[in-house]
DNA sequence: CGCCGACTTGATTAGATTCAAACTATGTGG
DNA sequence: CCACATAGTTTGAATCTAATCAAGTCGGCG
């Protein structure tokens, strides 16, 4: 049985688009949505299908891949907590969505979504905003994936995460050291980098042994000095 | 001195964002208008300065790059004829524009188009579209810089420009052998691919080797079967 | 206990980069 | 008009990074 939405207790509320409605506005969003929790290795969405919704991610991971006929894949997205799950005014979905771990999602059926995007200019503002950022992180990834190493990619990674301090729970001191949990599997940073899986492991041995970072498990990571991290990283870690 | 705009003999009227607005509005956004020439290499506008504008672009190509401290470089995104350029609701660009070859632009200021974005839904709307476009094109070349080979992301990029049937003059019939100018130097096809020089150019002459392109000039290129060319680029050539 | 998936480590290979040189087209000044 | 400079491009040889192939280790769970 689907469970009944409580926007006033949503741990997003703020953070998500929902943040952008007036209250009767929420209140006409939250008619159409409905709780779902989908577990680690499930699809979400196929690039195939047309059962197509959209969400908000309470929590876990989503990520996004696209593939190629002969099994390579690039992952072309990571969806975190409060972000926005979709692609709309389009027929058909270009990506495939899968979720990366446990996930926890507020979706709302594509059609009345759309119409409410329609109706509520905030709503759309939102979203629109929303895709501007993801088109930035996207080219930000493209000069990762084009032009830097191995190395700089999984440390750029390790940064990416340090700052999103993806930890649900403990909330860290500016520029301290972090300590989070990698949310993807060796297999799955490595379709995220363009990399393979051993080298995704050897890189982070390599960090390791460079003290860069500390692993307490394979998916425990601390970060003693989070600017030495910026600096293999490479690039634009300087701002931000 | 400026030219003065017409839209009513506008090459890209239609095809352009221009295309979402009603006559009146359309007067306004010509009202803030300035038509500027930009030749090749010249910057448009930089990820540093403030002095920013938004664009339709006319003729030519503009380059969108990103750069690393030590000067490496990716190209995250080519603007070419009827397309938009500037990043709408950011204080600083995140992007380094410069022309790739001789360009014309219609320009708009900064905050005069962004006080028309709010007044005119229609052009958010239209705008909204353009970005989710733009983000699909990001993903795609996601893919192609983390997972395809030198040789798919030449081929990859020849049959993206044969669709695009970039010519600035003779149309193409559907599917049959195309022929068009590259409007990059082998170096910024390289920042493009995320390849070097060298490795562009052995690729384009194995191509040329194999019979699936022939180069009428260094830049001048004809592609007798883009069937074939589409099966070398490797992936989701058969659909589109 | 032993299986299984996720991860690590080692040895070898291959594809792309790097370094180096030469070629082509275009434009300039003597 | 030709010599020469220059930017863009091609080609060759050597090198190196990351991929591939191949064992092995770790940790949880039936």
């Amino acid at each position: 049985m689907p469970q009944t939405p409580h926007c006033s207790s949503c741990p997003v509320r703020v953070t998500a688009i929902c943040g952008a409605l007036k209250d009767d506005e929420l209140k006409a969003l939250s008619m159409i949505s409905r709780q779902r929790r989908i577990p680690a290795g499930q699809v979400v969405f196929s690039d195939q299908d047309s059962s197509r919704f959209f969400a908000n991610v309470l929590s876990g991971t989503v990520k996004l891949t696209k593939t190629m006929p002969d099994g390579r894949q690039q992952i072309v997205g990571l969806v975190f907590s409060p972000d926005f799950l979709g692609r709309a005014f389009s027929f058909n979905n270009p990506y495939f969505a899968e979720a990366a771990s446990d996930v926890e999602l507020c979706c709302f059926p594509h059609d009345a979504f759309e119409s409410l995007l329609k109706d509520y200019p905030s709503l759309q503002h939102r979203l629109f905003e929303n895709t501007l950022d993801e088109l930035d992180a996207a080219r930000e990834w493209m000069l990762l994936l084009g032009r830097k190493t191995a190395e700089e990619k999984i440390a750029s990674f390790l940064y990416l995460l340090a700052r999103r301090h993806h930890v649900d729970g403990c909330a860290n001191q500016q520029s301290v050291a972090a300590s989070f949990e990698l949310p993807l599997t060796r297999a799955d940073m490595a379709d995220y980098l363009g990399l393979t899986i051993e080298t995704v492991s050897r890189q982070l041995t390599k960090l390791k042994t460079r003290g860069i970072v500390r692993m307490v498990s394979s998916r425990q990571m601390e970060v003693p000095d989070s600017a030495a991290l910026a600096r293999v990283a490479g690039a634009e870690g300087i701002s931000n």
